[in-house]
DNA sequence: TAGATTGTTAATCGATTAACAATC
DNA sequence: TAGATTGTTAATCGATTAACAATC
């Protein structure tokens, strides 16, 4: 997806796969463990081990960064932390804001592994007066009138967006209108953006339903329901009357099935 | 990965891939936003649009539902929410223990997402005594000790865990062996679970580290540091030399690269 | 019947993995 | 030199996408 030659000519780093990028906090937050025990080297074995990845996928995803490994030997602990910050661009300093300082805005910047890592809290954010003065993680709650401003005078390109979902992605075009082109969004909203913005999101809700889905697939596969059995091959009735069904389905699961192992009572998300 | 016929025979939706389990939470949020606006149906270009994918992409992925669309039509939205939700298990409702009431546990039992969709919070968990007995979001924080009790009485299958990283683990273990199969880790720790265990984590600065990564692309490429420009047919010194060059690179790096657009000072993790 | 839209096919792309030659 | 471990190859697997026949 991303290509962007934007600089001089393209070198082999260039090409570094999503997955991979992906991957390079994990193997450098294991790489900083064994730095301040003082390791001097670490296998691939060893090193995959740590960051929870298999070692083929650990070297093959080294291979994109260069040959920084020594072959009967293993890899320099620190020198390999180097070169994976400064592939992730942590040899810089990166003010973020944080807009939006709810509970969850509050934990964000009381966040440790924040201020490590060179991110920066450059400012707290929220448009409501009454928690605009307020302190968080010793830094004043700004209102969002400062928005740009702010932006604009300390160079902030990554903003972290802690709103209701409904001020989502307002903030986010007043974020990218003033010049910020990553964000990472914490409100179950999807964000439009235009090009060369990148956005990330982190979804409690989406991750706690992944879960749900394994869970009852582990718990055996009963019938959560009164006709589930052959349900692939349901017959086709038009639309209203399949409304109707699931309506007269809906109503009728609470507090029926009882699994195996389990006696949750039957509940449709809101 | 994941095989698991459990209980009866394997039916179509076993294979449901990973990928497609991941935007099911997706398409279930923008369905019910159109239900709660009343819209009786919606192609799957309209619903395409309003979760962020493209069209074919989530055509292939109902496909593995089955057939609930109606060619010419579309696909009705109280069913399709309907039988998402059934497959994601969201027609049971599942209490979750959250493990550390820091800011962020703090912020996750206020979650609103966290009450729909079928999930409820069992019980707040923390280790400090200074803690216990406290209120977060109308429930009081409990004891650790009384994890197993509440995991075993509650039936509790999923736990949150909020701790500091150095805690994540031992808490993981107390969690698996009371019987918890699904974990949701918001600590910067890899975590180590028996087969059968599922893990997602949430890592706010992996996702950082991911942004600063590609903003570093955008920003065009200049030179971090003295020497980088063709550093990936470096020269191989042996493991000490490298790691005092390192050093030394690190030391030097303070605050004197200025880049086109920005003026970052240059910063190592700690 | 004509228009619309699904469900599926097949091609392509990207990621993972095992195996091993290269080489320290 | 012998043992260890990297870096790379090639096979496999899974995900994405465009296109279109099926069919409402």
């Amino acid at each position: 997806m991303r290509r962007t030659p934007v600089g001089r000519q393209t070198r082999a780093a260039r090409g570094i796969p999503e997955a991979t990028v992906a991957r390079l906090p994990l193997y450098l937050r294991a790489l900083t463990a064994l730095s301040e025990r003082s390791v001097p080297t670490v296998s691939s074995e060893e090193l995959a081990a740590a960051a929870g990845v298999n070692s083929a996928k650990l070297r093959k995803d080294f291979s994109y960064l260069g040959s920084y490994g020594t072959r009967g030997v293993g890899y320099d602990v620190e020198y390999l932390v180097y070169q994976i910050s400064r592939e992730l661009g942590l040899t810089q300093d990166w003010p973020v804001v944080i807009v939006g300082i709810g509970n969850l805005g509050h934990a964000l910047a009381n966040y440790g592994g924040f201020a490590s890592r060179g991110f920066r809290v450059a400012a707290l954010l929220d448009a409501d007066p009454a928690v605009v003065g307020a302190t968080a993680a010793g830094l004043p709650v700004r209102h969002m009138d400062e928005l740009e401003s702010i932006v604009e005078s300390q160079q902030v390109s990554i903003g972290v967006i802690t709103t209701p979902p409904g001020a989502a992605q307002q903030v986010c075009d007043r974020l990218v209108e003033a010049g910020v082109t990553s964000i990472l969004n914490f409100a179950p909203t999807v964000l439009t953006v235009p090009d060369g913005v990148d956005v990330r999101k982190v979804d409690l809700s989406i991750e706690l339903q992944i879960l749900a889905f394994h869970e009852q697939r582990k718990a055996g596969e009963e019938p959560e329901d009164e006709e589930p059995a052959e349900e692939p091959v349901r017959e086709r009735a038009p639309g209203p009357v399949r409304a109707a069904a699931a309506k007269l389905r809906r109503a009728a699961s609470g507090g029926k099935e009882t699994k195996g192992e389990t006696d949750r009572q039957a509940v449709l998300p809101a």
